[in-house]
Parts: structure tokens; sequence; C-alpha cells
DNA sequence: AAATTATGTCGTATATTTACGTCAAATTTT
DNA sequence: AAAATTTGACGTAAATATACGACATAATTT
């Protein structure tokens, strides 16, 4: 078996899962710093600046670019990266929301 | 080879990726919830609560228990789970200085 | 037009995660 | 003491993620 348990959740932490997912990995924290430095910058730029290759990079702008982190404007051959600061703010709220949703209460154990 | 690259980025992305991985998955951010409603309780009920078989839940449970995100207290042959407020207020810090870094800018392109 | 540059696609190998059944151990309950 | 309950360890199958080489395509530069 082994199906897709996931599904079986709350919309809503499916999609704040969906979040935390994406920064999962130091790649892609690495991608939205230097995209925040820089403003603005081709892909090819990333792979020089990350210990990974070009194709690997690709992959996780794709990710970033999957929940809307990230926009692409083609410019010629090259892509123009940025980051989409309103998702960010969104995003953050959800992040928010749930931190506020588990904090509520005192422990009772320790 | 597919090496573990995860281990050549800073340490500081390193560690903000853990949090945010261990919280990339619904089931798990199910048990905090949980945690923080009941505010303690033992393994079984979990299982109960989920739509995961036990064994399954206990694996969530040792992940988020490694990142010391949760605490439990053996009492006899039970034990007793509760979050670990300190450590979550720790993970929110982690949070918010990282999306302070990626929002400081303006967006160029859109 | 040929060479270069940059992106995107495809396939694939390896690693990791997810999910669970089975079994062992320890404590309670009967 | 036997049965039941609860946890923890182990193994494993399937799914997903990570990493990259090879190739195709399209625009720029020479």
């Amino acid at each position: 078996m082994t199906k897709a348990k996931r599904d079986l959740f709350d919309e809503g932490l499916q999609s704040a899962a969906s979040y935390f997912k994406v920064l999962s990995h130091p790649a892609r924290l690495a991608i939205l710093i230097y995209l925040a430095r820089t403003k603005s910058c081709i892909s090819g730029d990333i792979s020089n600046e990350l210990p990974l290759g070009r194709t690997t990079v690709y992959q996780h702008l794709k990710e970033l670019k999957a929940l809307d982190l990230i926009i692409g404007e083609i410019e010629g051959v090259k892509v123009n990266y940025c980051l989409n600061s309103e998702k960010l703010i969104q995003m953050q709220k959800v992040f928010d929301s749930f931190l506020k949703e588990i904090k509520c209460c005192e422990p009772l154990c320790s």
C-alpha cells in the first residue's frame, strides 16, 4: 500500500504543510535569500552561487515557482527570477496562524 | 553519487530547513495541534485520532521529539506527551528571522 | 550562418520519507 | 500468575525527493 495518506488530512493542514515543505531544503532557502539580495537574477547565476548543478537548481526553482513564491519573467533567452512578496506575506500569515494555534496553551508536563 | 548535498550549506540554513522539514507533513501538524488542545495525552490516543496506524504515528512522534518540539514523560507503561513551548518559541524566532531576511526588499519584476 | 549562451525536458540512480506489520518487553489489570 | 495494554524496535515495501548527465530548443553574439 503506502497510499498518499497526506490527502486524508484537513485541507488547511495540507496547505500549511506544503509551505513548510518547500522551505525544508537549505538549497531552496539559499535561493530565496539570494533572490532577496540580488532582487532579480537569471537562473544560471544561482547555480554558480550554490554548490549544486544547474539542473538541480532548476528543479528547486520549479518547486518554488509551483507554490508561487517566486516569479520568472522571460527576457529573450534568459529568465529573470524574483521573489513574489505578496505570496511570501501570505505564507507568513499561514505560519503565524498555525503557530498561534499550537502556542495557545501552557504545557502540563516537564 | 547523489551525496548529501544538504551538508554543504550554511549551518543556519540547515537548522532552519530542519525545522521547516519537521512541519512539512500534515500528520505532524495535526499531532502538534492535538497536543495543544489536549495539553497532554498518551501515544495511543493520538493514533486513534489520526487516520494512521500506531507505528506510523510513533515515527512522527519520534521526529518531533528529535527536534525537541515535544516532550514524552514516562508514566508506567504509558508515555505522556506534551508540547515543549520553549522550543516552539525558539522555532518561531528562527522562522521570523528567516522571513525577515527575505522580505527586506521590494520585488523588481512582476 | 555558425558558435555561444541559457533554458527547459527526459531519464535515471540514489537517498530519504512514509506507512505499516510483527515481535519483544514492561507494566497493569484481572 | 495469566491476560491485557502500551510502548518501543526492527524490517520492509512503496512513494517521493534529490542530484545530475545528456540532449533539444531558442535567442544572441560573432
